[in-house]
DNA sequence: TCTGGGGTCCTAGGACCC
DNA sequence: TCTGGGGTCCTAGGACCC
């Protein structure tokens, strides 16, 4: 989809016509998403929304509808499926169609990209853009080149040709510091990428990044199509953070944030049948730098006591001394499934404890909502 | 009042085991 | 009488993607 988060904003808003449109949060946040418009002020995705409004004072800045986002997500990737069964969401604005069984049907690359486009328009009214290749990789760059409200179709033949005047940059896993890096060898181009030995790039980038690199810069990309209907790659973690508005230094504040983010967590496990052993949390000071700090447990659990409890241990492991802290979050990774694990009972321990009251508080949540039943520790004192 | 939130994967060192 | 080799797990950091 091309603007996604802004087209879906804008769609059923004529008023908004011919104005710049920013996709994205308050205070702290980033773009989203901005309309062709805003974009010629040099506005772009992930841009702090500052700048942003530096760069372009006009725009209309909406915040983000997740649930309309993810409704016309899912319909777009409905009319996929009826092109083809072979349909990857790779994001909820995105997915590869592997149509290659689907030419003596739907008839040339070209006509299918354009069809999918328009059934795109008229059901969603909504623009996106199509790039053809006989591999998925090389398909996802050439759709940036169709963009906006394009196709662009790379014949097998001319991958090379269209591949290797490009920046090494808009290769599929070079980010700004391995661009960085491949420029400091000398290397500009994906044809300079491509003619340099795979060893040297290897030197560089390391073993795995070096060839997946080099290799691409010859349009082998080694992926297929893989459908989410069929068995898919199971989650291997599931984890939650928090900007604060302001930097905050109260360790009690930063408790009570670890507790809500680990009620999340712990609360899509639940919902996911699944548990997790290893409990990682993570801390950006005011001034940017991250760090990380991790524990696994005996057993993997879904508890949202445990969890906050072991992130909160992990957090005075730290000894900070009212250090002023930008960013809070909890990860739980090591995902089982939650019939995998089997409880042993520590002397002492009450056969229904935590686990069960959680389980409880979710049934009173999923029959009288969100505010039906919290830890008093996150119950806003405004009632 | 620069820099979100949700993820995946890779690297590298050290502990530990056989 | 100077210290192998292979494998797994854990931890921390970093890059990247959307």
């Amino acid at each position: 989809m091309d603007a996604f988060y802004a087209s879906v904003a804008t769609r059923d808003r004529p008023d908004l016509d011919g104005r710049p449109v920013i996709v994205g949060g308050g205070g702290r946040g980033v773009v989203l998403s901005a309309n062709y418009l805003a974009r010629g002020s040099g506005v772009r995705s992930a841009m702090p929304m500052t700048r942003a409004r530096r760069l372009c004072p006009d725009a209309v800045v909406i915040p983000p509808d997740f649930a309309l986002v993810e409704q016309v997500s899912g319909s777009v990737m409905a009319l996929f499926r009826q092109v083809t069964p072979l349909v990857e969401a790779v994001s909820l604005d995105e997915a590869f169609l592997d149509v290659s069984g689907a030419a003596r049907r739907l008839g040339t690359p070209e006509e299918i990209a354009e069809r999918l486009r328009s059934v795109v328009h008229d059901e969603q009214r909504i623009t996106c853009s199509v790039g053809v290749a006989a591999t998925p990789v090389v398909a996802k760059m050439a759709s940036r080149h169709a963009k906006p409200d394009g196709v662009v179709v790379v014949p097998s033949g001319e991958v090379t040709a269209f591949l290797h005047p490009l920046d090494v940059g808009e290769l599929w896993g070079v980010g700004e510091r391995t661009r960085e890096q491949l420029h400091r060898l000398g290397l500009f181009t994906v044809g300079d990428v491509a003619h340099t030995p795979v060893q040297t790039v290897q030197r560089a980038l390391g073993g795995v990044l070096g060839a997946r690199v080099h290799a691409l810069a010859w349009g082998v990309d080694g992926r297929v199509v893989t459908p989410q209907s069929g068995p898919h790659a199971p989650e291997r973690s599931t984890g939650a953070d928090h900007t604060f508005d302001r930097d905050v230094d109260d360790p009690d504040v930063v408790a009570t944030e670890l507790l809500r983010l680990s009620a999340r967590v712990t609360g899509r496990l639940r919902s996911a049948g699944l548990a997790g052993r290893t409990v990682t949390l993570r801390i950006r000071f005011a001034d940017f730098t991250t760090i990380t700090r991790s524990r696994t447990l005996p057993e993997a659990t879904d508890v949202t006591v445990e969890v906050h409890r072991t992130a909160l241990a992990l957090f005075r492991g730290l000894g900070l001394q009212r250090a002023r802290l930008r960013l809070v979050g909890v990860r739980v990774e090591g995902l089982v499934p939650r019939s995998q694990v089997h409880h042993q009972l520590q002397l002492g321990e009450r056969e229904h404890g935590w686990s069960e009251a959680e389980r409880a508080m979710d049934r009173a949540t999923r029959r009288f909502g969100a505010s039906a039943v919290r830890p008093a520790r996150l119950v806003r004192h405004t009632g």
